[in-house]
DNA sequence: CGGTTCGTTGAAACCAATCAATCCTCGTGG
DNA sequence: CCACGAGGATTGATTGGTTTCAACGAACCG
């Protein structure tokens, strides 16, 4: 989440490139040499390929792997038994997908592709074994993978308790602008890749809700959106809005 | 979450008597042996009285410590910089706190108890340590107190977004209930540990929004509530509320 | 026994949900 | 290349649930 961004997205050969794709948000604090990048390297068999509209794992499966976004964009859900589906989050190129499985030894949401999209597997249970060579690798399991989403899932709790929808918009929009940032890509002109819809299942209103809303940020001069594409022109003043509604450090 | 409350709450030795407590949540799926055991139990190092009203840990505090709660009930909150709080759960006896500082170092909330409570402070770096030594343990950690949260929290999430103020004091009630039984307690008949206003935090409700939904819930005779006294009276009822609301498995 | 905190209840305002109509966009096929 | 269709997005009018403001009652404590 800090300095890591300095080996993003290069470009890279053909196999070890995982070291660099999948590891993104292992790497940083790791402190690996070269000899154990490679161990974790050997982890990633292959990478596979989803195509937009397409499940990469689904409620109930059972844990096989860990997911780095190696490139794309994902969309989580849960299911209820009418059918209906709840947004739970978004992943994007460069984070991890499927640590709800860890709890239950199989999987607690399903993940959508929202674009072809492609990933790492890591195998979980390997990835175990290999942490108990390398105590770093343990440490930064434990932290970043984990404990993370519950940090980032108590901000989005807050946001839901606390938050009209105008705010939880511009909490949103400035929430993928910070992560687009992070990976290299303009913080000010960006495509969402998921319809109105899920946006308002993840932010807990009505399409409609979502599309008055952005018309408002619009009139107050904050964003422009034509259908996908979203331009923020007054990123304080986005934040201006959302401040004071118990909020802290990373809007989400 | 399982067959663990067999060895739940039996009064015990002064020592030893932690590898009971602190661990309910770890015990269970461990196949540890007694000498492991052992081990495990001599990382608590004592147990810590917090009366009620203080605070065990607060926002920004570092990482010294997991806590097992022995005996009492927590809420944990987040502090906003205008000083208003927002309440992100509550921890019973046999519950764990303090998973929230893993992913940063320090912690993300505050623990304040909300009557005289007790706790087991685990050293979080020498249960790293120990865990390397003890596969099993390693897997449970990652298991059971992290990922597990995330479940929870997406849960809540869910409710938050779908649930009307009924259904999300049903849903209220229903956990406790379920949480206190698994530990001993009768799940129809308990004492609510927290204000209105704190459940109203919680769920993402006014206070008096509360009120108003217990008088209906009463009304449809599912419960009744006399001040902080609570007599579930039909919890099939209650379930029946909820149903359909996108929830799954346990309500929370 | 006052004072304070907590809980309940009422009336009005407000915000988001709902229902519904229309528009836009994009991909497909003629 | 244009027409068409379908899904997605916008906008309007209305409804309903929750918040807000306010007053009051109950419990607790010094």
């Amino acid at each position: 989440m800090n300095d890591c961004d300095t080996l993003k997205l290069k470009p890279l050969g053909l196999k070890s490139a995982c070291a660099n794709c999948s590891v993104l948000e292992l790497c940083l604090p790791l402190g690996l040499n070269d000899t154990e990048v490679k161990r974790l390297d050997d982890l990633i068999v292959q990478r596979v390929k989803i195509k937009k509209g397409n499940t990469l794992y689904r409620q109930g499966d059972p844990l096989h792997a860990l997911y780095a976004v190696r490139l794309g964009f994902f969309k989580t859900t849960l299911t209820s038994e009418d059918g209906r589906e709840q947004v739970t989050g978004f992943q994007m190129t460069g984070e991890m997908l499927g640590m709800d499985a860890i709890s239950e030894d199989r999987h607690a949401c399903n993940a959508v592709a929202l674009e072809d999209s492609e990933v790492c597997p890591i195998h979980f249970s390997q990835l175990e074994r290999l942490s108990r060579d390398l105590p770093s690798l343990q440490h930064n399991l434990n932290k970043l993978l984990m404990s993370r989403e519950i940090v980032r899932d108590h901000s989005l709790l807050l946001m839901m308790g606390n938050m009209n929808s105008d705010e939880r918009l511009a909490a949103f929009f400035l929430n993928l602008s910070q992560r687009l940032s992070l990976r290299g890509y303009s913080p000010f002109n960006f495509i969402l890749r998921m319809r109105r819809e899920e946006i308002g299942s993840y932010l807990g209103l009505r399409l409609e809700t979502i599309s008055r809303g952005i018309a408002r940020l619009r009139e107050l001069n904050l964003l422009e959106v034509h259908a996908r594409e979203v331009k923020i022109l007054d990123p304080i003043g986005l934040k201006a809005l959302i401040a004071g509604c118990g909020q802290h450090g990373n809007p989400l």
